[in-house]
Order: structure tokens, then sequence, then C-alpha cells
RNA sequence: GCGGACGUGGCGAAAUGGUAGACGCUACAGACUUAAAAUCUGUUAUCAGUAAUGGUGUGCGGGUUCGAGUCCCGCCGUCCGCACCA
């Protein structure tokens, strides 16, 4: 225990008077610059995780920073609170949803009002709230009304057993989870929003995102996956019927070898009603689960349906139509043409079905047709062996080929996005009721305005697998809006990414009659600066994009980016430690003895396993209740922001934080030798504007590991330094710099300091950029490009001079040893570089 | 399988193409102390050398350049995402 009791009770005072002072409630009116500062708001899983800490830090130390800069602040917090952990917890403890998951919140806003957030809790918001919800509903029917939604058959993965729908990560092994039963891809009819109709405008939209990591424009740039190509239709022997394909490579099609078509393509459909061994085919693909990773790992089959088809550039030419477990049905037409030569996964099925594989491009010199090998060449070259395309470039050939399917009328060209509409039903009870009413007479109804928000009913019960809405005996009952009869309510419930997709709107504005006032909402947006985990890369930001620019499509906001600078940061790992048996132990469940490692509890070995994300199966979680009761609020924020580059992992350890609550008290401990003496310390003050300058930087740039380093820097030089009124001012200054990462510590400290009012509500030093300037440099002197000599010189020396300083220079004498010197590069006031 | 990233001392790291290892942690030595803790001072990439100094060194192999941790090509390893976890 590092904090005695008196330190702790002051530390609260420090937080009260914040909260009474409310100087962290934005503005809505202010006429100061704003800035809108957010993190991801967390899903109330019961405690707050040492990543949320790392996460709502930096968050922190941005938005006190910039209150300091003179912005009118929003910074404020909510929780993501429905999600299918409440129901898990329901099924398992018997408690309702509803309760779980008020009482984590309650618990974790006082955890995060100990760690000291400036947050603004006026604007608080819990997305299971009807409050919140209610407006949801009423803009999904806003969407509704201007076309964006819509229904369709989907694949779910199905528990035959449970008789429930399965999340992905409830399917372990192509099996379900608890019924252990093989999962099966069934079709359900779902609501789906048109995320496609904005494909293009959201890949444009990445340009305009340049204060975006690359990365995660590149991984969204992929994600939506335009390709040009070429639609063109394969006919059936002796038929004007075909099967309709989409290629990114029609310069490749003489090199076809089979037509492939997805299991559930219509046409496999229709033949399998009299061929049961296709129907066995087909139901043996809709095995294990749904997800990309499973689809694409999966032992690549086919079926022989006996068909031919003709190619299109020869129809003399037949080829064979298999039904193949690696064509979507999601993905262009459902169907593709095979080129085993240049494509793995044609080539793979080509060799287990022995078929013919061509080569049609060059790959450097071999150019014969006869294809061997088992890797399929993917390169640039000319293209061969195919008639009037024969020497082409790949790019010129696959115009040529849609040039000539356009004007023959058996194909044209066109964009194709691997982007995929957003599937939102969820047959779950916790999440957002979708308010529709199906009637057998007028269809699918939107729920009238006036009846907003559909409540979820509260008396539901988890003894069974399934959705209760489903089950419930009353509250899918309801009258059709139009024709007033008998009817149904929709009791699928809403993704939560959903819920994830608008918050930052209702954070800027939230009136109680609509989800948002427009000229509030666009004070404050877009975001300025928003911060989370990079496993939000692209379904969680792509759908907040989506959502921001259909509202904006219908007029209801004009912002078209809601994320204008994006951070990702990295997890909070620490030290795994294991029984010889393998099974994890904690790692207050060991000590180290020598090099070794024992149990504590019986002295057995234990090992020393990987530094691993901290998760509670590991064992090597850390709550940071019990940290912040041992080191302080600040401490922790310290450890969180130091060492590790922000975007990086951080690994949490019990020497790191010691270290930092050694350093906050060494920071205190500076704040008693304020001296009252005069005199200047040129050197001192200079490193002091250097920081204040460097600091402000590195905060700007989130480098807060950076911005640390400075400030030890400054402290070291503050600890060497003789008394001097400069020396007071640096360490008034210090305390400044420091206090968006140390804020309890730093009032306190101003307190003590004898200045007036709060250190929050004071703004960042001033630089004198005068006192920046250093007038000697050392210049690096080397000698073929290796460092032989340094030697100090007045800062802007001509080339000239500092050329012949170098060659003056005794070690550079003797290393030249008598060689004719060919060439010198001088760089100013860094180098000079000699070549012999 | 597809897509994306990362790799520098014992550890976390820093470094507009220009002195690799700032800053922190650990460890070691010393001061203070009856003692311990705390604190303070110093050392801490590696090899050779008493030292001065010199060689090597940023995952591996090549390349561009007067000069590469940084740029290019090819490998290896680790991590993240893949549409119903949030």
């Amino acid at each position: 225990m590092k904090l005695n009791v008196s330190t702790r009770v002051r530390r609260c005072a420090v937080a009260k008077i914040w909260e009474e002072e409310g100087i962290f409630h934005a503005n809505d009116l202010s006429e100061k610059p704003r800035s809108y500062v957010l993190e991801m708001f967390p899903y109330p899983s019961g405690r707050i995780h040492i990543g949320h800490v790392r996460n709502y830090t930096m968050g922190d130390v941005f938005a006190r920073y910039k209150r300091m800069q003179g912005f009118e602040v929003l910074h404020p917090m909510g929780w993501d609170a429905f999600g299918m952990p409440a129901e898990n917890a329901a099924m398992e403890k018997g408690v309702h949803p509803g309760g779980w998951t008020r009482d984590n919140i309650a618990h974790m806003k006082q955890q995060l009002k100990r760690i000291g957030f400036a947050l603004d809790w006026s604007r608080e918001i819990a997305t299971c709230e009807p409050e919140y919800y209610g407006h949801e509903q009423a803009l999904f029917l806003k969407l509704f009304e201007a076309g964006l939604v819509f229904r369709k058959e989907s694949e779910v993965n199905w528990d035959p057993v449970d008789r429930t729908v399965l999340a992905n990560e409830q399917v372990i092994d192509g099996k379900g989870w608890r019924s252990g039963a093989e999962v099966e891809r069934r079709k359900l009819s779902q609501w789906f929003l048109k995320i496609t109709d904005f494909a293009e405008e959201l890949l444009e939209g990445l340009g305009s995102l340049d204060s975006w990591p690359d990365k995660v424009r590149l991984m969204q740039e992929n994600w939506i996956g335009k390709s040009q190509g070429l639609r063109c239709i394969f006919k059936f022997v002796g038929s004007q019927d075909g099967i309709e394909v989409f290629t990114t490579r029609p310069d490749t099609m003489f090199g076809a070898s089979f037509v492939a078509i997805a299991p559930d393509h219509p046409v496999a459909q229709q033949m399998s009603e009299n061929a049961p061994a296709l129907q066995n085919f087909i139901a043996e693909c809709k095995k294990g689960g749904t997800t990309a990773a499973e689809i694409d790992t999966a032992e690549k089959m086919g079926f022989n349906t006996g068909l031919s088809v003709a190619h299109p550039l020869d129809s003399s030419w037949h080829l064979p139509v298999y039904v193949a477990n690696f064509v979507l049905m999601d993905y262009g037409t459902g169907a593709v043409f095979g080129c085993p030569a240049h494509d793995q996964r044609d080539l793979d099925f080509a060799r287990k079905y022995d078929l013919t594989v061509t080569r049609v491009v060059a790959d450097g010199d071999k150019v014969d047709s006869d294809f061997d090998g088992d890797e399929a060449y993917s390169g640039p070259g000319r293209i061969v062996n195919s008639h009037f395309l024969n020497d082409m470039e790949i790019a010129e050939a696959k115009a040529a080929v849609i040039a000539k399917a356009e004007s023959e009328a058996w194909g044209s060209g066109q964009t194709q996005y691997r982007l995929r509409d957003w599937g939102v039903s969820r047959q779950r009870y916790w999440g957002t009721p979708i308010p529709i009413i199906h009637c057998e007479i007028c269809g699918a109804v939107p729920v009238p305005a006036d009846q907003l928000p559909v409540k979820l009913p509260e008396d539901v019960g988890f003894d069974i697998p399934g959705n209760p809405l489903d089950r419930h005996p009353t509250w899918s009952k309801a009258d059709c809006p139009h024709c007033g009869g008998a009817a149904r309510r929709e009791t699928d419930t809403l993704d939560t990414f959903v819920d994830s997709s608008w918050y930052f709107i209702r954070f800027a504005s939230q009136p109680g009659h609509a989800p948002f006032d427009k000229l509030t909402a666009e004070k404050w947006l877009p975001v300025d600066q928003y911060i989370g985990g990079v496993e939000h890369a692209i379904l969680h930001l792509l759908y907040a994009r989506f959502w921001t620019r259909a509202l904006s499509h219908i007029g209801m906001i004009d912002v078209k980016e809601p994320f204008s600078s994006l951070f990702t940061q990295g997890m909070v790992t620490h030290q795994t430690y294991k029984h010889g048996d393998g099974s994890w132990l904690s790692p207050d469940q060991v000590r180290k003895e020598g090099a070794d490692w024992t149990v504590i509890a019986d002295g057995s070995p234990a090992i020393a396993g990987r530094v691993e994300k901290m998760s509670k199966s590991k064992k090597n979680v850390v709550d940071p209740d019990d940290i912040v009761d041992q080191y302080g609020a600040d401490a922790v924020r310290w450890f969180m922001l130091s060492d590790s580059p922000p975007e990086r992992d951080l690994e949490w350890s019990e020497a790191g934080i010691e270290g930092c609550w050694r350093f906050t008290q060494r920071l205190w401990r500076l704040t008693g030798q304020v001296s009252g003496a005069d005199g200047e310390d040129k050197p001192l003050s200079r490193k002091m504007h250097q920081a204040i300058e460097g600091v402000a930087e590195d905060i700007e740039a989130l480098s807060f590991n950076k911005a640390i380093a400075k400030i030890y820097d400054l402290t070291n030089a503050i600890e060497k330094a003789p008394p001097s009124s400069a020396r007071d001012e640096a360490i008034r200054t210090i305390i400044r710099l420091a206090a968006p990462m140390v804020p309890h510590l730093a009032e306190e400290a101003w307190e003590k300091l004898g200045e007036g009012g709060l250190i929050a509500n004071m703004p960042w030093p001033d630089v004198n950029p005068a006192m920046l300037i250093e007038d000697e440099v050392t210049i690096a002197v080397q000698i073929k490009g290796k460092l032989r000599d340094t030697l100090l010189a007045a800062k802007g020396l001509p080339n000239d001079e500092l050329q012949a300083l170098a060659l003056a220079s005794a070690k550079v004498q003797s290393a030249i040893a008598g060689q004719e010197v060919r060439k010198v590069i001088v760089v100013p006031d860094r180098l000079v570089n000699i070549v012999i």
C-alpha cells in the first residue's frame, strides 16, 4: 500500500471539486474553438478492464491538454449496453439482462470516476435504455422510408439440438458451444441495410481521412474490394439459357477449364430437386460455420453436374459445370469460370478433379500451354496460347475481351464490390427491437412514430435457448397500423453495431423529442479525435461511416465523415504462468527463486509462459481497482502512457508501476524545493522551453511515451540545477506540463505552490522561441560513412569552415593517412562525411 | 485461406536517409543507516584490450546511396481482422 489515508482523502477531494464546479461540462453555446474528443465506449461487462484504462487515459490527456490550449472540449462517456453477455449471464445466473447490465454500469462508472477522467457525465448514454434505442428505432424507420432497408434470405449458424441461432464465436470447430452438435447453415429471412449503395462513396471518402492510420484505410479499402471485370454468360450447350459469370481476369478466358457455381445457386438448387446425390453434396457443403475463414480453409469439394456450357469465345469448346463449396452466392453472380494455371483455388480444384490446366500468361520464359506444378502463376506477363489475345499485356487483353463481349452482346464490363449489405437482424432478446409489424395483408409495416419506442418486455425467461421475444405470450401481438387487423411484431432485434453507429451524434446533442438536434450536433461533429482498439478497424468504423452518410443522404445531418482523426491503441499484455500440467496460474500465485519460478502455495515448480493479452482464462488480468488502491490513480495513469508507444502493446509489470509511483513522488518532492532564489540559468531555461514545445507536439501527435521522456529529462535537469529563479519557474512549469497526465497530484501541487485557482483551468505555458535556440552543435565526422570523430562547432557555421575543421582533426588525419580525399559531403549543423 | 501490421541492448523503447540505443525499467557497485526500506551517486549493447582505442551490431539474405533501423526486392517469425463477440 503506497498511498496513506490522508493522501487518498485529498485526492478524492480534488475530484469532488472538479465535479462541483462542473468544469468538464461542454457548453453548446461556447464561443471558443471546439474539440470533440471521444474514446470508443465500453461494453458494460461488469468491471473496467486495464485496456479501458489505457484507452481512456489517452483520450483524457488529450482532452485536458486541449482545454489548456483554450478549446471548448466535449469529452463524453456512455455504455454500449446491449449484447450477448447479458443474456449469457441471465442463463447462467438467472438474473435479468437489464438488471445485470444496469448494475454493471453503476459499478464501472464508479471505477472510471476514481481514475479522474475529465468526462462530461451529464451526457452519459446507455444504449439499452428506451430513451436511446427509441430514437434509434426512429432513425431506422427514416432509413426504411428512404429505401435503404430491405429484407432478404441469409444464412445463419443453426444449432439443431438447441434449435437456436448461434453467433460465430459460439461455434467452435463447427460445433455448437453448449450442445456440441454439428452446426448447419440455415436460411432465414432477415433485415439488411443497403451499405452497398454507398460502396463507392465510402471508398472515395477514405481519401479525405488523412488523419487516419494508413493501415486502417487500407483495410477498409480492401474490405470494400472494388474490382473491375467482365460479367458474361456461358450458355448451356444447345440452349439460349446459361450461367452468368463474373470474373476479374477476362484476359485468362482461354485458360478456362470448368465453370463452378455456388451450392445455393438457382441452377444447383433446381437440379438437386431430382438428384439425391447432388442434394447430399449441397447438404455436405452446408455443414460447418458461416465465417469466411471456415469456408476458405474447408477442403475444396466439387460435384460434377454433368451439364456442359459453351465457351463464349469459341462455341465449339465445351466446359463442364461443377457445384463447388468455395464459390459464394453473395459475391458477384455466384458463379465463376476456373482458370487453374493462374488462380490457386482453381488449380487445387483442377488437380483434385483431374481437369486440364492451360497456361495463358507467360511466366518469364515459360510459355508452353502445358502447366505443371502446384503453384498457380498470378504475376505479370504477356498473354500466350490465346488466339487473338496473344502477346498482349494483361490490362490490354482484359480490355480486348470486354470490348469483344460488348460488341457481340454476350457480356459487359462491370464494377464489382466485395462489400456485402449489412445484415442487422439478430434472433435475440437483449437488443433494440426492430420497429416493424408484419401483417398478412399489408406486409411489413413500420411502427408509426407516435408509438415509439417499441419497448422490450421485462417479463422474459432464459431457461430455454432461443429468442424469448419469439415465444413471449403477448408481446408480439399487435394491430396492423394500416388495416387495423391482427398482426405480429418483428421479434428480431438490431445488431449492436447499429447502436454504436450514431452514439457520437447523440453525445453531441440529446433532445428528448428527437434523436438529435441538427444544428447543435453539427457544431460539435465530426469527432476531432477518436481513440479505440484496432479490432474495430473495419466493422464498427465502416458501419458508423455508412450510418452517418445515410443520415446525411436523407438530410438529417450535414456531416459526411464522423471521425476526422482516428487513433488505434495497442493492447495491454501481461506475463502468464502455468503449472507443470499446463493449467494457468495468476502472477500472485508464483514467486521467483533465483532463475526459476515456484508456486507459493506448495513450492512446486511453475513455468513462466508468454506475455499475452490480458484475459480471465489465462489468469493474467490486473484489476484497476486494486492498483488504484495501491498506487493511486496518477501513478496508474502515468504507467498507461509511459514507455510503450500508444499504438503498440503495453506490458503490465509490477516493476513498471513501482517506477511510475516513484516518479510521482519525485515530482511531488520537487514542488517542495521552490527556493525564492534570484538568478538566471540559461541552459535550464532553454531545456524548459524546449520541453514546453516538445511535450505539446508529442501530445498533439498522441506520442505520450515521448512526452513523458521529455518530462523525465526536464526533471533530471531541474534536480541537478542549483537554486535560481529559473529553477523555481521550471518547477512551476513542469507541474503544468504533467497536469494532463497526473491531474490529482498537479492540482495539489498547484495549491502547495501557492498558485490560485484550479490547474485544470490554467492555460498551457507559453514558449519563448528565442529561448529554444542552441548556440553550439555537435558535428559528426565520418570517413566513408563511418564515425571517426565528433567536434563542437558554432551553430550555423558555413559548410567550407566545417569541412576545414573536420579535415584538421587529428583522428581524421591519421585515418586518411595520406590518401586522396575524393569527395566531402557536409550537412550543415550535423555532419561531415569524407570519402577517400 | 484472404487482408493488415509488427520485429532495435537483459526488458519497454528513441532516432526529418545523417553520431544507433535519448528516456524509463531491471541488475550491479558505492553513499546514507545499528539495519532495512526510501533517497542519492555511478556503471549497464557486444567482442578484444589494463587503458587509449578498435571490431561487430537494429529478425535473416540481397540491393540502392557518400551514408540505411529508416528506401527497394525476397525470406523467416509473431500478432490482429475476416461480416452474428464487442
